[in-house]
DNA sequence: CTAGGGTTAG
C-alpha cells in the first residue's frame, strides 16, 4: 500500500455511516436556488459577506500580521461562519484561504464544518494544488464528497501521482460509487504517462462494462502500443474510426512508430494515409521515423520517395532527417545520391554535424573509398567536431573490413594519444580484423587487452578467434590461453 | 512546459 493509507482506511470506514450533507448539497449543487443568496446576506458586523471577504482578503494580502488586525478590527465578527468562509474562498487565491483556515483551526475552538472542508478541498483541486490538497486531507482527516474525490483522482492522475490516484479510485469503487467516465479515463491516462501498464490493465478490467468513448479508445490504443501490441492497437483504431472516433494526431503517430519498430511497412503506410484522410498531417518527427524505419528494412527506394515528397509538401527536412536519409543511401552504397543530399543540406544552410560526418565517412569506407573518407574525416576535425569513440570505431571497422587490420591498429594506437576511449566495439573489430587476416598473435594481444579492461568478446569475434587458434600452423593454442 | 528523431562490429 502506498502513502495516505491511513486516510483512505478511515475514509472507507466512515463513508457508509455518513449521512448525506444536505447543507453542502444546497451550496454545491443548487447554488442558484438558494433563496437566501449569501452574497447579499448581512453579517453580524453590518456589511455583506462579500464585502467582509474582500476586506479580509485585502488585509491578508497587505498586512504581515493580518491575524492580529482581524481580531482587533472586527472583535465581534464570527470568522468561523461557514457562509463567510465560502465568500472568502471566492475572493482570493486558495492558498490564502488555506492559511486563513489553518489560523481558524489554531486560534479558535473551531471544528471545521463539512461545507467549508469540502469547498476548500475543491478549491485546492480547482487550483491544481494537488500536493496541498493531499496534505489538507491528511491533516484534517475529513471525508470529501464523492464528486470531489473523483476530481481528486483526476488531479492526482494528471500530476503523476498514480498510486495515490488508484488508491482513492479503488476506495470510491468499494464504497459503491462508480466513478464517472471522465475519472476513469483520467486514471487510465495517468497510468499511461507513468508507464504503469500493469496497473492500467488491472483498472481497465474493472471498467469493462462501461462504454468505450473516444478518450478510452485513445488510452487503450496507446497502452497496446506501449506494450508492444501494435496490431491490436491498430484493430482498435479501425473499430473506433468506424464509429467516428478519431483519436487525433498523437495516437496515429504512436501507431506508426510502433509499426516502424517492427518493420511493418504496409500497416505503417496505411495509417499514414488514414491520418492524412482524417486531416491530421504527420509532423516531421513522424516522417523521420517512417524514413528511418523504411531504411532499416532496406526499403531505401520508398524512403527516398517519401523524403523527396516531403519537400514538395512544404515540409523542411532538418539535419536529422537529412542524416538519416544520407545514411540510408550510404547503406545501399548509393554514394552519389548521398553526396548530392550532403551538398543540398549545406546549400539550405544546414551544417553537417559529427553524426552526419560519421555517416558519410562510414558510407565511403564501406565502399573502400579511403581517400574520400579521409577527406571527410579531416574536414570534420577542421570544423571542430572532435574525434569520438564512434568516429574512431567507424574508421577501425572500415579498415578491418577491407583487409587493412594493421592500418586499423595504427589508428587504434593513436586513440590513446588523443584520449578517445576504446570500447567493446573497438576491440572486437580489431580482433575480428586480425583473425580474418590470420594474424592470430596480434588478435590474441588485443584480446588480452579487452579482457584486462573487463570487456567481452562478441559471439562472432569469439568464433573467429577460435577458428584461428585451431588452425594447424597456429603458434598458439586455445588450451594455454583460456579463452571464454 | 508545448515530446520525440539520426552515427560505429558481425
Amino acid at each position: 500500500m502506498s502513502r495516505g493509507q491511513s486516510y483512505l482506511i478511515s475514509l472507507f470506514r466512515n463513508r457508509t455511516r455518513q449521512s448525506p450533507n444536505t447543507q453542502l448539497r444546497s451550496l454545491t449543487l443548487e447554488p442558484r436556488d438558494s433563496e437566501s443568496n449569501p452574497n447579499e446576506q448581512k453579517c453580524a458586523g453590518g456589511g455583506t459577506y462579500t464585502e467582509m471577504a474582500k476586506t479580509v482578503s485585502t488585509i491578508m494580502r497587505e498586512r504581515q500580521r493580518w491575524q492580529q488586525t482581524l481580531v482587533s478590527d472586527f472583535p465581534s465578527f464570527n470568522f468561523a461562519d461557514p457562509l463567510f468562509f465560502r465568500e472568502l474562498l471566492k475572493s482570493q487565491n486558495v492558498l490564502f484561504s488555506l492559511w486563513f483556515f489553518r489560523w481558524l483551526c489554531s486560534n479558535y475552538d473551531y471544528t471545521p464544518d463539512p461545507v467549508s472542508l469540502n469547498l476548500l478541498f475543491a478549491a485546492l483541486l480547482d487550483a491544481k494544488a494537488v500536493k496541498a490538497a493531499k496534505r489538507f486531507l491528511d491533516t484534517t482527516g475529513f471525508n470529501p464528497e464523492p464528486t470531489f474525490l473523483e476530481q481528486y483522482v483526476k488531479c492526482l492522475s494528471e500530476d503523476g501521482l498514480v498510486e495515490e490516484a488508484v488508491d482513492v479510485y479503488n476506495v470510491l469503487k468499494k464504497t459503491g460509487i462508480s466513478p464517472s467516465v471522465v475519472t476513469c479515463n483520467a486514471v487510465l491516462l495517468g497510468c499511461l504517462k507513468a508507464r504503469k501498464l500493469d496497473i492500467f490493465w488491472e483498472l481497465h478490467k474493472g471498467m469493462m462494462e462501461s462504454e468505450v468513448d473516444l478518450e478510452r479508445n485513445r488510452c487503450l490504443i496507446q497502452a497496446l502500443c506501449d506494450g508492444g501490441e501494435v496490431s491490436e492497437g491498430y484493430e482498435l483504431l479501425k473499430q473506433g474510426l468506424k464509429q467516428g472516433l478519431d483519436p487525433g494526431h498523437d495516437v496515429y503517430a504512436k501507431l506508426i512508430s510502433g509499426f516502424c519498430k517492427i518493420g511493418n511497412y504496409a500497416c505503417m503506410s496505411e495509417i499514414l494515409h488514414t491520418m492524412i484522410a482524417w486531416n491530421h498531417l504527420p509532423n516531421i518527427y513522424t516522417y523521420h521515423e517512417v524514413i528511418n524505419g523504411l531504411c532499416k528494412n532496406k526499403k531505401q527506394v520508398e524512403a527516398f520517395c517519401i523524403f523527396n515528397s516531403l519537400k514538395d509538401k512544404g515540409y523542411a527536412p532538418d539535419r536529422v532527417v537529412y542524416t538519416t536519409m544520407i545514411h540510408g543511401l550510404c547503406e545501399k552504397g548509393w554514394l552519389g545520391s548521398a553526396r548530392k543530399l550532403w551538398f543540398e543540406m549545406i546549400k539550405k544552410g544546414m551544417q553537417p554535424n559529427e553524426v552526419t560526418y560519421n555517416v558519410m565517412i562510414h558510407g565511403h569506407l564501406k565502399r573502400g573509398e579511403f581517400v574520400l573518407a579521409g577527406e571527410f574525416y579531416s574536414e570534420m576535425l577542421r570544423k571542430g567536431y572532435g574525434e569520438t569513440t564512434v568516429s574512431c570505431n567507424t574508421v577501425i571497422t572500415g579498415f578491418c573490413s577491407h583487409g587493412k587490420s594493421d592500418e586499423a591498429f595504427e589508428f587504434f594506437k593513436k586513440m590513446s594519444e588523443t584520449g578517445v576511449a576504446p570500447d567493446a566495439i573497438t576491440y572486437n573489430a580489431l580482433i575480428l580484423g586480425f583473425c580474418k587476416e590470420n594474424k592470430v598473435e596480434k588478435g590474441m594481444k588485443v584480446y588480452k587487452e579487452l579482457k584486462a579492461l573487463g570487456l567481452e568478446l562478441s559471439g562472432v569475434t569469439y568464433a573467429a578467434l577460435m577458428r584461428n587458434l585451431k588452425m594447424p600452423d597456429s603458434v598458439v593454442t586455445s588450451s594455454n590461453l583460456q579463452i571464454v
